[in-house]
RNA sequence: GGCCCCAUCGUAUAGCGGCCUAGUACGCCGCCCUCUCACGGCGGUAACGCGGGUUCGAAUCCCGCUGGGGUCACCA
C-alpha cells in the first residue's frame, strides 16, 4: 500500500450532517445507550441535519424482538424522533440489518473482486496452536496466515468439508483519524489484524454491516461509545475500501463518547438497576429530567446552569464540546434534576402524568371515579414540590383514597408519637367536632386546632400536629395537614382521629 | 502483555496562558422559613495526581512518570 492517497473524511458541518443511532436489540435499554441516542439526536437537531435510526440485528442468537420493541418505545417516550429509519422509512431502507442480506452480498462480492477480502479457513484452535508453536502470546490472535493461500490449498480445505470465513485484508498503513471528542488518534500500521467480516455460513458480521450501512446511508458523523474506539481503525480501513470502490464519497468523522460508569471504577453494568432505562421510567423519571441528566454526562450547557430544556440543549449542543472523561452515573444528582423538572411542570400536566403511577401503585383504581379525580386535582399542588420521582406520589397521596378503617399506620409514624398522643387526639377531635360542616375549610380548621392545641394546651406545634398527621395519613410525612383534612372531609377526618385514638388505647 | 483512551472538590462539570487566593450544581454540614416532609433563602465543607520543561506568567501548552479504564471474538 504505497500508492494510496490520503483518506478523505467527511466535511459536512451543517444541514448536510447525517448521524445515526444503531443499537443492537439485545437486553433491556441501557442509559448509556440512551445517552448515545440523545447526543446523536441533539447534534442532528442542532445542525439541522438528519437523524437516522437503524437496527443492527445481525446476531440471531442474541437479538430479541422484545428488546427491539423496548428500544423503539424508549426513544418514543423520550421524544427522540428520527427522520429516517425504523417505521418511518426513507431512501436507504430497509433499516433492519437482518433484512439487508442482498445489500451485503452485493458489497461482499465487490470487495472480494477488488481484493479487499479473502477466504480464511483457520479455526480458532489452529490460530492458537500456531501462536503457541511460534512462541507468541495467544492474545495476539489471528496471524494473517491465510492471506495468500493458493487455489490448490483452498481446494484442499474445501475437500475436507471446510467452509471459509471472509476476512478483510487490512492495508499496511497507519489508520488514524481526528476524533471529534478526543482529537487526533493514530493506530500504527501493523497494529490492526485482518478481521472476519462474513461467517463461514455466509452471515455478515457487524464489522462489515456497520461501516457498509454507514456508507450506503450517507452517514457523515459516527457518534458512539468509547467502547468501540478500538474497533475504529478496522472501520477506517473498510471505509477506505468503500471510498475506493465509489460506494461513498468520504469516510465519516468519528466521535467517541465517554463511558457511563457505575459505582467504583467499572462500566455501568447491565445488571446494575440504574443502568436500566425502564427502571427509571417505572420509578417516575420524566423524559425532560432524564434527558437533562444524561446530557450532563459528558456535556454541559454553561458554567452555572444545569437544569435546562431539550430546546436549550439543541440550541447549544455541539459534539466537539463533549468531555472525553468517563462519567459516573449519580442517582442522587439524577433525582435532583428530575425533581426540578417535575416542579417546572404545569399543575395539570403534573396531574396527568402522576395519574398512571397512582393507578400502577394501587392508590387508585384503573378507572378512577369523578370524586377521586376531583380530590386528585386538589391534592396535586400539595405534592408537586414534595416528590423527586412520580412514583413517590403513591405513598404521598394514597391515604386520600383509602377509607379510615383501611388506613395503614407506618411503623416510623407510630414510633414518632409521644405518650400524650391520646390527649392530643381527644383535644383535636373535640375542636374539630365543634367545627360545622359549612366551615370545613383549611383556614378554619387551622384556626380551630391552633386555638385548642397550641394556645389551649400549650403544646408544641410539632407534637400536636404530628399526632393528627399520623391519624390522617398513617405517615410521618404527608402533604400539609389542614389541607389534607379539608380534602378528606369532616366525617372522614373525625373517623380517622377516633380510629387512631382507639388503636392507641388497644396497644 | 500489545494497542488505545482518560486524569479539576466525594460526584458531574466550568476553565481552552494572565479575569482562578479555581466558578456552578448534586451530596454533605449549619442557619432561616415552617403544621411534618419537602420547596425556598443564606452560609459552610471540599479539587487542579506527581515530576520536569516552554513562558514574564500554566489548571490551561509539551515530555516523562504514576494511576485509572477499554480492547485484543466467526458479539456488537
Amino acid at each position: 500500500m504505497t500508492t494510496s492517497s490520503d483518506p478523505q473524511f467527511s466535511t459536512a458541518t451543517g444541514s448536510d450532517v447525517r448521524v445515526r443511532f444503531c443499537p443492537s436489540p439485545t437486553g433491556t435499554p441501557h442509559v448509556g445507550m440512551v445517552r448515545t441516542a440523545l447526543f446523536n439526536w441533539a447534534y442532528a437537531r442542532h445542525t439541522g441535519g438528519t437523524f437516522v435510526f437503524r437496527i443492527e440485528d445481525t446476531d440471531a442468537a442474541r437479538d430479541s424482538e422484545e428488546s427491539y420493541q423496548q428500544i423503539i418505545d424508549s426513544l418514543r417516550w423520550l421524544g427522540l424522533d428520527w427522520d429516517e429509519g425504523i417505521d418511518v422509512g426513507g431512501p436507504h431502507g430497509p433499516y433492519r440489518q437482518s433484512q439487508r442480506s442482498d445489500v451485503y452480498s452485493d458489497l461482499v462480492a465487490r470487495l472480494l473482486a477488488a481484493g479487499h477480502l479473502y477466504e480464511s479457513f483457520s479455526t480458532a484452535e489452529e490460530i492458537d496452536a500456531r501462536n503457541e508453536a511460534a512462541g507468541r502470546p495467544k492474545q495476539l490472535g489471528y496471524d494473517n496466515h491465510d492471506r495468500d493461500l493458493t487455489e490448490a490449498q483452498k481446494a484442499a480445505f474445501r475437500a475436507e468439508g471446510r467452509e471459509p470465513a471472509l476476512r478483510f485484508r487490512v492495508p499496511d498503513v497507519d489508520l488514524g483519524f481526528d476524533d471529534l471528542v478526543r482529537g487526533p488518534i493514530n493506530f500504527p500500521a501493523g497494529s490492526t489484524i485482518d478481521f472476519v467480516v462474513v461467517r463461514p455460513n455466509g452471515a455478515p458480521l457487524y464489522t462489515l454491516t456497520n461501516p457498509v450501512d454507514d456508507a450506503l446511508m450517507g452517514v457523515t458523523h459516527v457518534l458512539r461509545g468509547e467502547d468501540l474506539l478500538s474497533s475504529t481503525p478496522r472501520q477506517v480501513a473498510l471505509h477506505r475500501a468503500l471510498v475506493e470502490l465509489g460506494v461513498e464519497p468520504a469516510i465519516p468523522r468519528f466521535g467517541h463518547l465517554p463511558y457511563v460508569m457505575g459505582e467504583g471504577n467499572k462500566k455501568l453494568s447491565k445488571r446494575d438497576p440504574e443502568s436500566n432505562l425502564l427502571h427509571h421510567r417505572d420509578r417516575g423519571f420524566i423524559p425532560e429530567g432524564l434527558l437533562n441528566y444524561l446530557s450532563l454526562l459528558g456535556w454541559s450547557l454553561s458554567a452555572d446552569r444545569d437544569v435546562f430544556s431539550r430546546d436549550e440543549m439543541v440550541a447549544a449542543f455541539d459534539v466537539v464540546d463533549v468531555n472525553p472523561n468517563p462519567a459516573r452515573f449519580d442517582q442522587k444528582k439524577a433525582d435532583a434534576i428530575n425533581a426540578d423538572h417535575i416542579r417546572l411542570l404545569a399543575e395539570d400536566d403534573f396531574g396527568r402524568r402522576v395519574l398512571p403511577y397512582l393507578i400502577a401503585g394501587g392508590a387508585l383504581p384503573v378507572e378512577p371515579n369523578e370524586r377521586q379525580l376531583a380530590t386528585l386535582r386538589a391534592a396535586v399542588p400539595l405534592v408537586q414540590s414534595r416528590v423527586t420521582v412520580l412514583s413517590e406520589a403513591v405513598g404521598m397521596l394514597g391515604f386520600l383514597f383509602a377509607s379510615a378503617d383501611a388506613l395503614v399506620y407506618e411503623d416510623d409514624a407510630l414510633a414518632s408519637l409521644k405518650s400524650d398522643a391520646p390527649q392530643v387526639l381527644a383535644a383535636g377531635l373535640a375542636a374539630l367536632e365543634a367545627l360545622p360542616e359549612a366551615d370545613w375549610r383549611t383556614e378554619s380548621i387551622q384556626t380551630a386546632l391552633q386555638a385548642a392545641l397550641i394556645d389551649g394546651l400549650g403544646l408544641k406545634p410539632r407534637i400536636a400536629f404530628g399526632a393528627l398527621r399520623v391519624a390522617a395519613s398513617g405517615r410521618r410525612v404527608s402533604p400539609p395537614l389542614f389541607e389534607s383534612f379539608e380534602l378528606l372531609g369532616r366525617e372522614e377526618t373525625l373517623a380517622r382521629l377516633r380510629r387512631l385514638a382507639a388503636h392507641l388505647e388497644q396497644a
